[in-house]
DNA sequence: TGGTTAATGATAAGCATTATCATTAACCAC
DNA sequence: GTGGTTAATGATAATGCTTATCATTAACCA
């Protein structure tokens, strides 16, 4: 079910990264969670939970090294922080819930093309893009509390 | 052509607030700028050099109680820091260069029906949502920069 | 034309992130 | 396998943007 550390060890290298210890159980962690997206602090958090001795400043740069080695994508949902996901090979963009926080994905290939139309037309060469949808989720806790917020 | 500055004060009034100086100032300026969109730093930095004494607390505090009164709309194109730009009813979306930092808007029809019809699917009550477009714009000086920077 | 009260601005504090640097541990040649 | 080289780590300081604090100031209204 779960790929061997010895797995997570081969993507590392051929990132051309030391297979450390910190930087296996980061990768092993984003592989094994259930919740996709995670801050730093996240994985921080979850990390010390396991009973690991681990430095946030690692985090951080093994974070945005991840991301330059294709292995983590970052997002930002204006939540004031930034959020990883494993890379799987397979874009998509995001629905947020603004009351409980849980994040949908989903891919359009109709919005894309338009997007990439758009940038066509105006002489962008499109590079990438960022779209998130605010909103309010399926769980009927969250559409009561988004109704008691409306009255206040 | 420039709105005058009781028009300013009325606007500023009708939201609420009292018509001081600072905020007449800073509604002014996003009036009249060329540049559309501002940064706090920007505002403070343009007014300053129109010779206004303004702190830069006060600059925060009247960006957040604009873009609530629905006078500025705030974005954040993932530069570390949030921009504003007069909300004049128009809802449009930024193609951003990532080269110059030049801004253009576009408003797709399209794309908003289907952003509509994700949230739907889903079961998501749609609030608002995020689209910003990233690549090099059509200027000559960028395509030459991003060529230069893509051999390194 | 004051009195009331919110707004201002200097500055401190907060929060996420990055830089510094002495210590540690991967890796590679042997 | 061992040891040396060198990059990685982690404690902590520094940074950058933003918000909180609080004494002073100035809009507004009776
Ligand atoms: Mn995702
Ligand atoms: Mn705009
Ligand atoms: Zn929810
Ligand atoms: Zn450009």
């Amino acid at each position: 079910m779960h790929k061997p550390a010895s797995d997570n060890a081969q993507d590392i290298h051929s990132s051309g990264l030391k297979a450390t210890w910190p930087r296996i159980r980061i990768l092993r962690l984003f592989q094994q969670t259930t919740q996709r997206h995670l801050s730093a602090e996240d994985v921080y958090r979850s990390l010390l939970a396991d009973g690991e001795e681990i430095g946030l400043a690692t985090i951080y740069r093994v974070l945005t090294q991840f991301e330059q080695a294709r292995l983590l994508t970052r997002h930002y949902f204006e939540s004031g922080k930034a959020v990883y996901e494993l890379n799987e090979g397979q874009h998509h963009d995001h629905l947020v819930c603004m009351i409980c926080g849980r994040v949908e994905e989903f891919f359009d290939p109709e919005i894309e093309r338009l997007q990439q139309q758009i940038a066509e037309r105006r002489g962008f060469e499109l590079r990438e893009h960022a779209l998130s949808l605010y909103g309010v989720c399926s769980n009927p806790a969250c559409q009561a509390k988004a109704w008691a917020e409306s009255r206040g």
